[in-house]
DNA sequence: GCTAAGGGCAACAAAACGGTTGCCTAATTC
DNA sequence: GAATTAGGCAACCGTTTTGTTGCCCTTAGC
């Protein structure tokens, strides 16, 4: 099997897919900025500011977590979401794969040129 | 201006997003796999092997291609679709910044309990 | 000059998205 | 215990996405 992976391909890339669409929306890009660098926040709390209601945020809330990139923990009455670190280390190791392989590329070109 | 950036926070937000969404859906990914490694290819070749019609293969190199990660050269009858790296080297540097903010908030919880 | 192959364009349909509103329940607070 | 605050649930709606089909045009090959 390659590259110490236990998963197929396309298993893998539907997971990487996943990953990817849920950060390819800017309001869901502001609420990882706002999570990342802070303390767990309420719902309330991400909400303010925001032009759009408690629910839309509720939602783009739920789309980060199914993919792995926030958990939520419940407190009293309100529901707390804390970042997690791992499915952006996924993404940035697949980049640096994908640019790897660029690389790779342009070298055999630059070699078959100069042949 | 902070992290010589020339452009607004909400623009960039909103380009990143760009990017994100067009990478998050398993054909296109597939379509990236296919691309970043080897010669240009053109649309039939990209389809080959693929369940999906041509239009539809067609449609998904346009995402990618709004999203500045392929562009297309035509060549006589034939349409060649060649990758381009920048739009990846900017998700990965705005991932690495994220990781980097939630390394920092990380450290700041930990001086904070050990003090 | 015909015919094949490559591909654009447009119409269409089904499904997914993004967002709102209304209503309801459960904790707090005074 | 009444009012407030936090948030879940579901229906609904307009827009975008994803994919198909049909038709047309152009380039290449014989």
């Amino acid at each position: 099997m390659s590259h110490r992976s236990h998963s197929s391909v396309p298993v893998k890339r539907r997971r990487h897919a996943r990953i990817f669409a849920a950060l390819g929306d800017a309001t869901r890009l502001s609420l990882v900025a706002k999570l990342c660098g802070r303390q767990p926040r309420s719902i309330s709390q991400l909400t303010e500011r925001s032009r759009l209601t408690r629910q839309a945020i509720t939602k783009h809330l739920r789309v980060l977590e199914s993919a792995g990139i926030v958990h939520s923990v419940h407190a009293g009455r309100e529901t707390l979401f804390e970042f997690d670190l791992e499915p952006i280390a996924e993404l940035s190791e697949y980049l640096d794969f994908v640019s790897e392989q660029w690389d790779r590329a342009l070298s055999r070109l630059k070699e078959f040129i100069e042949r």
